[in-house]
RNA sequence: GGGCCUAUAGCUCAGUCGGUAGAGCAACGGACUUUUAAUCCGUGGGUCGACGGUUCGAGCCCGUCUGGGCCCA
């Protein structure tokens, strides 16, 4: 039993396991390659299912094909055996193997080889069934990849983990998940076509940094070997978008991944997927209209409509111009007390204690505002809103407001209650900026983790100069989760799973 | 970081009061030329997440750890 290309079958194998390695080894034994490097196909599951819609029952075409297929149903009887094959995109197809066509020894390899789960390919006439079922009736049939792993009960839902875990596996047998997968290149598509449409420029800049910085977040480390110094991936594109800015490229916008070294749960992943963008000569309202467009026609690509269902079945309107809401004028009406940019911290924190929140003394003024309005606020803000207005202290690249004191021009857009995407009056007066990361660094230097570091290429790019512009942030993954009410592990394919224990 | 829930067959899950480990699908052997989660007859499959404790006896009770989920800060 045992040659060079068939190990010994390790026999503390699952039953089920073991049976599929020896069917293997079997047909080796015999001559029959169980992966082999080609197999006949002619058109695919969807090109026949197009082609012969709204045929008759019980009919021949006469019209000879080849076909391929994962094999996600089987029912040998006798004489006849029927097995549904699905391909990549979820489209299922029958296949008929009867006895008089393929004949008695093809038949019983049929049964006796193939399991739920294996590729193969089917040669025969495109018929229906007399049950009516659009099928391939074989003349012949070939192995085109052997599955050794039974596929899961395709008619219960997989466990979370499980599908995480084997994505592929989930990519087989359920639907939504090959929904997700495919929804996400539309959105990319649909953000590339309206940014192209602004006449803005994409970008790539670097993921391995030097300095980290665009962003409040703990960076992750890493070294170079080459260069004998520290790197770090980068928590954001900001500082590199400007720069472009700088030199001309007067709108750009990149998509690409972020890496913070957080907390990971239903909204925050490891590594995600973020689109920024600067418009020179824009402001924080035009880049609000822009990212509202780019919202609602990526709602359009993938549901035709700014109507968008989610998984639960339910509809969020994502169409007309948004709410705005201040800020402060939030939090004021949440404690019951006028509540400005220049109410001091001790105020703010005995609203905060009043509320019955936590506080961390590290919290500057601004992010302690930050938190109480998400406090107060954040349940309001399932329909898509802008927060206009927030501390200067928590926004170091932020223009300052130009009629409030002590609030900059930044928005936070929300949708489903989280946090969507960013937008700003970017600052541009260099030696303002120079101050504003100085202060960052004594914050770092103070033990803040997620502070921002002096980038002295960045400040030597402003002093340059820079002109007026507006810029935005949002999560491709949230993009995601608000089009289809998805968690984020279940809008990315790979979401970082620890491993299993053996 | 804190709280709650959870881990049992390939998959999804039951498992009562602590007393020989269960189901459906899947698998294996057999019958069946129109099945659609086929049906019928028969069969096999388990380190009950890991380690420790209590007990005559632990899937179940207790502790620690690990993985996963939910909620909170």
């Amino acid at each position: 039993m045992t040659t060079e290309n068939t190990p010994a079958v390790e026999d503390d194998l699952p039953e089920q396991l073991r049976i599929r390695r020896e069917k293997r080894a079997g047909m080796i034994e015999r001559g029959v390659e169980p992966y082999p490097v080609a197999v006949e196909r002619t058109k695919s599951l969807k090109d026949i299912r197009e082609k012969y819609t709204g045929l008759e029952v019980d009919v021949t075409t006469g019209d000879i094909e080849s076909l391929t297929g994962r094999i996600i149903f089987k029912r040998d009887t006798g004489k006849l055996c029927f097995a549904t094959l699905r391909e990549g995109d979820g489209t299922e197809l029958q296949a008929m193997l009867s006895l008089d066509k393929v004949g008695q020894e093809a038949l019983d390899a049929w049964k006796s080889d193939i399991d739920l789960g294996d590729i193969v390919s089917v040669t025969g006439e495109i018929i229906t069934s007399k049950r009516g079922e659009l099928s391939i009736l074989a003349h012949s049939w070939k192995l085109a990849s052997k599955s050794l792993r039974p596929l899961p009960n395709d008619h219960k839902p997989m466990s979370e983990e499980t599908r995480v875990r084997m994505r592929y596996v989930d990519l087989i047998v359920r639907p939504e998940a090959r929904v997700a997968a495919r929804m996400r290149p539309q959105v990319m598509r649909s953000l590339r076509d309206t940014f192209n449409n602004f006449d803005f420029i994409e970008v790539e800049t670097p993921m391995l940094q030097v300095m980290h910085g665009g962003a409040a977040a703990r960076p992750f480390k890493t070294f170079s070997n080459a260069y004998d110094m520290d790197l770090y991936m980068r928590i954001a594109p900001e500082l590199f978008l400007k720069r472009c800015v700088v030199g001309g490229i007067e709108r750009v916008f990149e998509i690409n991944r972020n890496f913070r070294n957080e907390g990971a749960d239903s909204s925050h992943s490891p590594e995600f997927a973020m689109v920024e963008s600067y418009m020179s000569y824009g402001d924080w309202r035009s880049i609000a209209d822009v990212t509202r467009t780019l919202i609602q026609n990526a709602a359009m690509a993938v549901a035709g409509s700014h109507v968008v269902t989610h998984a639960d079945g339910s509809q969020k309107d994502l169409s007309g111009s948004w709410k705005e809401i201040s800020l402060y004028d939030a939090i004021s009406e949440g404690v019951g007390e006028t509540v400005t940019a220049l109410t001091p911290h001790a105020d703010l924190k005995k609203y905060a204690e009043k509320l019955g929140m936590k506080i961390d003394p590290k919290w500057v003024t601004g992010k302690l505002a930050e938190e109480i309005f998400e406090h107060v606020a954040s349940d309001q803000l399932i329909e898509p809103t802008f927060v206009m207005g927030y501390p200067v202290d928590t926004s170091p690249l932020v223009r300052a407001h130009r009629e409030i004191p002590g609030v900059v021009e930044k928005w936070d857009l929300y949708v489903d209650g989280f946090e969507l995407a960013t937008g700003y009056s970017e600052l541009i007066d260099p030696v303002i900026q120079r101050d504003r990361l100085v202060e960052q660094a004594q914050l770092g230097a103070k033990g803040d983790l997620e502070a921002m570091q002096v980038d002295e290429d960045f400040l030597r790019a402003m002093e340059f100069g820079m002109p007026p512009m507006g810029g935005m942030g949002m999560g491709v993954d949230r993009l995601l989760m608000a089009l289809t009410g998805l968690g984020i592990r279940e809008t990315i394919l790979f979401p970082l799973v620890k491993p299993e224990v053996e």
